[in-house]
Order: C-alpha cells, then sequence, then structure tokens
DNA sequence: AATGAATGAGAATTCATTCAT
DNA sequence: AATGAATGAATTCTCATTCAT
C-alpha cells in the first residue's frame, strides 16, 4: 500500500524477482529451483514473473548479463585509479575476493549454476565471460608492457592461470560454507602468482631447460 | 582381476549403461538428460537400467565414483615410477591433461556436470575429489622436501592454485570444442606454475614488501 | 458459513473430483482407476487433481473421511428424534439402507475399495469405522435400558452382528446390480435382529442348555 | 496317476506356489504384491510360476477356486454326520471359525482381498461364494423344515443374515491381529441367531404389528 | 522343466507457462 | 498491471511377462 505507484514500481518489482532468483538458483540450482519459489521469495505472483522475463532461461541469463555487466563496470572503475602495474594487478585479485565475498548467493551462481545447464547456456557463458577474461589479459599486458610481468608467456594462459585459480579459490570457498574472510587471501595470491612455486635454483635449471 | 562389482553377469551392459550415461550427460547436462536417451545409446530397454542402477541419480554417482577411482589409481601408479619431485610434477600435469584429452566426454561430465546438482552431489564431490586434491598436495610436499619448491606457501593454496589452473584449462579447452592437443600445455603451465608471473626486481620487490 | 475447507476457492471443483473419483473408484476399484480416469470425469486436467489432493491415496481417504463424517452426523441427528428404543433400531437400520441406496456408487466405495490397500489405510478404516460401530453399540445399550432388547448378551458381538448383516446386504445388493429396493428389507431384518431364527420351544430349549 | 497332471514333484512346485501367494497375497494385498516376491517365497524363478499359473490374476482366482472347494467338501462331509438340525447349524458355524483359525492368512485372503479388484473377479467371486452360500441355506431349511427354526423367513436374508454375521466377525478378527480364540465365539452366535435381540414382550409386540 | 535377465507398456506426479478475472 | 488456478506435456520408475539358455 505504502509502496509508490508509478514507473519504478516496475523496475523495483523486477529487481525483487531478479535478486529472488539469485537466491534460489543458489539454494536450490538452476533445475531444481522453482519458478514458484521465486515468485514467492519476490513477494509476487507467479505469473508476475512472465511480465518481466520471458521464461526461466531468461532469469538465469539476466541475472548473469546484469551481474556481470555491474561487476565489469566497477572492476574498470577501480582500476581506472591504478597507474601501476603491480598495484592494478593487486586491486583486481582483491575486488574478485571481495565482490564474492560481499555477494555470496551470487556467487553460488555464477560459479556453480552456470556451470551447466543447456548448451545456449554455454554458448551464452562464455560470450560474457570473455569481457572479464578479457580485463584480466589487459591488466597482465600492461604489467608486461611496464616491465613488471614477463613477457615470454602466452597471454591466453595466463588469463586461465589466474582466473581458474581465483575460480577455484572462490569455490572451495562457497561449496565450504564460507568460512573465512576471502579477502586474506589476496596477499598470498599475489606472491604465488607473480614468484611461482619454484625456489631460485630449480627457476633457473628449469629455464635452462626450456631454453 | 578383482572385476566383479555388480550382481548381475552381463557386466559388459552395466559397462554400456554407464558408457551411455558419460556421452549423454556431457551432451545434455545432467538434468536435460532422458533415461530414455541413455537406454538407447546404450542399446537396452529403459527398465534394463534399473536393474544395474538404482536411479538417474545413482548413474552419476557412479560415473563419479569408478571414473575416479581409475583416474586416482592410474595416477598414483605413474607417480610412483618418478622420484625426482619436479618430474613428478610434470607427470602429473601431463597426465590429467592427456587423461581429459583421451576421454573428452568424461570431461564434461566430470568438470561441468559435477559442479551443480543436489547438496547430496556436492557433499559427496568433496568427499572424492579430496582425493585429487590431496595426491597434488602430496607431489607439491615432495617438491618442498627436496628443496624444489618454496617452503613458505600454505599448501592448501598451493593445491587450488594448481588445481584451479588445470580445471579451467580443461574447462576452456571443453566449452570451446577441444580446438587444439591438451598435452601441448603442459610446459608452458610447468613454467607458470614454477616461476610466477614475475620478472626477477619484481619478484625481489615484492618478496622485500612481504617480508 | 463453516465451509472452507481447502485453500482453494472454487471448492466446487474440489466435490466434482470427489465425486468423480466416488464413481470411478466405485466402477474399476481403487487400484485399476486411473487418476487421468478421474480427471475426464471430473472436467479438469490431470494436474488440477494435485491441487486439491496430496495425491491418489488422498482421494480415498478424503472420500472415506469426509462420506464416513456426513454419514455419521446425518445418522445421529436422526436419531436423536426418536425416543422409543425400538424405534431407533428400526431408524438406524433404515437410515443404512436408504444411505446406500440413494448413493449405490458411494457404497461400492465404502463396502468393496476400503477393504483393501495398504496396511495403513486398514488402520485409518478401523478408526473411522469404530465411530459407526459405536453408534449401533448405544442404540443396542439404550434398547438394553429401556428393556426391549436381552442383557445378556456381550454388546461388541451384538454391533458386529447387526453390522456385519447389514454390511452384507448391502454388498450383495451392490454386486448384484442393485436389482431391487434396499428399504424393503427394513422390517424383514428388523423381524431377524429381534427375534432371531429360533421357534419358541428350541430357544426355550438352547437357553436351558447354555443356563 | 491320481492328480493326472505329471510327477509330483510338479505338483509339489505348484503346491509351493500357490501357499507363498497365499502368504503374500495375506501379507500386501493382491495389487501391492509382486509376483517376483511370490516366486521368492516359494523358493522358484519368476519365470516358473508361468508354468504353472497363466498370470498373476490366475493366482488369486485358484487360491480361492481350490480353498473354497476343499472348504466346501470338508463342510459337506462334516454336516453329513449330523442329523439334528441344530446340531447342523452348530456344526457349521463352528466349522467356520475353526476353519479361519486354523488357516489364518487363507482367511486374510478370502475376507480381505476377494472383495476388491475386477469386474470379472467379483463375477467370479459371486459363483464360487453361492456355493457356501447355498451349503448354509440348506442348514437352516432343515431346520425349518425339522421345525426348530421359523418358516416364515425369506431364505435368501437368512443366509446373508448368517454369513455376515461370520464374515464380520471373522473379518473384525483378521483386521485386529488375530487376538483371541474365534471358535469360543460359537456358542454365543448361535444364541444370537437362534433368540436374536429382543426380550419376549418386545418379540411378541413386534409380530403382533408385522401380522 | 527351470531360470532370471531383459523387456517396455503404463501410470503417477511435477511444474513451467498461460489466461480469464 | 497483477493474479494464481488451471493446464497438460513430459519423465522417471515399476513390474508382469517373455524367452534364450
Amino acid at each position: 500500500m505504502a509502496e509508490g505507484r508509478g514507473n519504478h514500481r516496475n523496475s523495483d518489482k523486477r529487481r525483487r524477482i531478479l535478486d529472488a532468483a539469485v537466491s534460489v538458483f543458489a539454494e536450490k540450482g538452476f533445475f531444481q529451483a522453482r519458478v514458484s519459489d521465486i515468485a514467492r521469495l519476490a513477494g509476487v505472483a507467479d505469473g508476475t514473473i512472465y511480465l518481466y522475463f520471458k521464461n526461466k532461461d531468461d532469469l538465469l541469463i539476466s541475472i548473469f548479463e546484469e551481474k556481470m555487466k555491474e561487476i565489469n563496470v566497477k572492476f574498470r572503475d577501480a582500476l581506472a585509479c591504478e597507474k601501476d602495474a603491480l598495484a592494478r594487478f593487486r586491486c583486481l585479485i582483491a575486488m574478485h575476493l571481495a565482490g564474492f565475498q560481499a555477494y555470496p548467493e551470487l556467487a553460488a551462481v555464477l560459479q556453480v549454476e552456470l556451470r551447466q545447464s543447456s548448451r545456449f547456456m554455454r554458448e551464452y557463458k562464455k560470450v560474457e565471460l570473455k569481457n572479464y577474461l578479457d580485463l584480466v589479459g589487459e591488466v597482465v599486458r600492461d604489467g608486461q608492457q611496464q616491465g613488471v610481468f614477463r613477457q615470454d608467456l602466452p597471454l591466453s594462459l595466463v588469463k586461465r592461470f589466474i582466473f581458474g585459480t581465483l575460480d577455484e579459490v572462490v569455490s572451495t570457498w562457497v561449496l565450504a560454507g564460507r568460512p573465512y574472510d576471502l579477502e586474506t587471501l589476496t596477499e598470498p595470491l599475489m606472491d604465488l602468482f607473480v614468484n611461482g612455486l619454484g625456489v631460485p635454483e630449480v627457476k633457473a635449471r628449469l629455464a635452462g631447460m626450456n631454453a
């Protein structure tokens, strides 16, 4: 009743449905989530969902699309403030961890649910994810150009090296029930990424072999 | 051989059903796969599947259980032949890549489908995956003891660093339609893991900061 | 009104489904009745049934529960009008016969279908049936207290004697295709119940033996 | 030789299957009994049942047919020894109760399971049951001719009066878990059947009304 | 004759989506 | 715009029956 009528009521309702969908997908998984669960949590009727979204798939796609866009924008803004390549790199890692820390349900959906489902979803995912991977790639390339990262590495591999580690770290944290503070992993991860596993002698030996 | 798991004579049929399930789950995903699809591909009647497996979930669990066991055994056997820590590490990476290369559909199921579904599946997954992560952990610890890897790193993090990267690399390869030869990535990944991203000066700088 | 049992508005639909279930169960028996038969007869979609009833079992239970309740209430109301014990007894018999006469399909379900099925159904049946048997018992006890019925008879046996006869008479009538008017049996049954089979001399002889 | 079906090993197997069917039907009910349950209990393979019986229905029919025949024969033999009408009547009741007492599982099947199922089963039941009801009728008619039972009663009603009561008494006893000795009910039932419920004055009054 | 693995028709139930109100 | 009762297509699983061995 006290709700204002007008055009923002629409987008408020849309927002509520989307947030509810994130929660329900996070808890039950996409296929086991019922549209009526989402409706109940959003406080709307089942049918109302179809005024804002084409179908159930569209809900998942919209989550991905809109949240990913928000994240990309936020990340680019944050990175714009940093000029030093190493600082930019740290910033990226810290934001990735902080982001999932702040929205753990979103984390569950993006990490777990989007890993599945129909072909078209997979295709879709690739496109959107590419933006994020490209961002990682840019930061690394900057580092190479500023001379803080090695230049002899295939960028495509480095992107996955970084993204895969972050991804696995977050997945583990989600599946383990989020038992600790994700952001504390920023420095250890920086160390791992930058220095690698090897001790100096071994690195030299390995470098010699590959040369 | 220590074969005979099942109660049923024709364990060829069991094998055929399991293989068909891997294919169908890989192609459609668990929830969109129909039991009758699996039956048709296996060349048996729908009902026959229920002579060998309790239900559809049991199919997925059995794939995971049996394939993961095979993989773990194979890996441990292979690693037993190597004594040098760096060689063992390379062996692990090479086998991970070669394994998925050889069974790409299995890769899809293990990489994509098992990332989802019901809670109990997630629990289940954790247990079995732990074996693999433990194997990775052992190899790294050996490396630390033999003095080829740094000893100041939290093992839990290193495991995810390696596993996450391999995982992401394989996932990308699967989702991209397996366009190249996975095993060619063995050396570049070794290089990345061991040397990290940084150039010497930066590494020194970073090490100084964290000291 | 003290109506609203269900959560659903259209309680006409609930009624139609229940009536259809009575018909179909009566015709085919519980296990051979298909839910879709009931839906078709009720003029609703299969799924609609599940908006009003938990499952197929629940349909049978609901029939029993609701119809039995109605019957018990109706009987108690009718009996409340009669004070003379013999009149009450006749009233009970007449109503039992008239009731099934009026709802022959209900008779078939209550007489035939509820005699079977799962353990829990049997348990259930016992509880509800007890109310009816208790009613019979009360009427007989009144008769004993008013001195119109013998007082040397175990009530538990008398109840079954009366109920069993009525039950068998109705069952036969149902299974024979309802070829005659049930209510015409009221007086002959009264006679049988009250006077028994024996001629006076035999009664005396038997009484002497048991004394 | 006597059987004419072949060697007695066969008919032993047939017997074992039939006995198993009685047990399983008694425990689970016809529709919820699985043929494989019966096979397991009989110690034969599923398929073997179909060498002796046409199908599952045939098992139930055979139980009824053969057991009912045995009972009818046994009853006629026993009744042949008695000449006094009242003694014959007591004998009938006592045997009915003793029979079910001795074979409680058979009681459950005949009392509960045969009350249901398909039309054709009901038809079938009527035919077979008729023999038993006819037997009851004969005994009563003898009593009427010997002047120990009233002659103004419709025989069809008297049969159901007796059968219904016995039936209900046995059903109750079966469903209650057979808590007491059925045969102890012989005399009380005789009393009820012969003397009825009424006290002499009431009987006179009722007789006057109906005259 | 006996077996029991295999069959596949059949049925209950779910739930995304629609549409009359 | 919002509702939510109604829909009915879709899918898993069961089990009586068959038939190759």
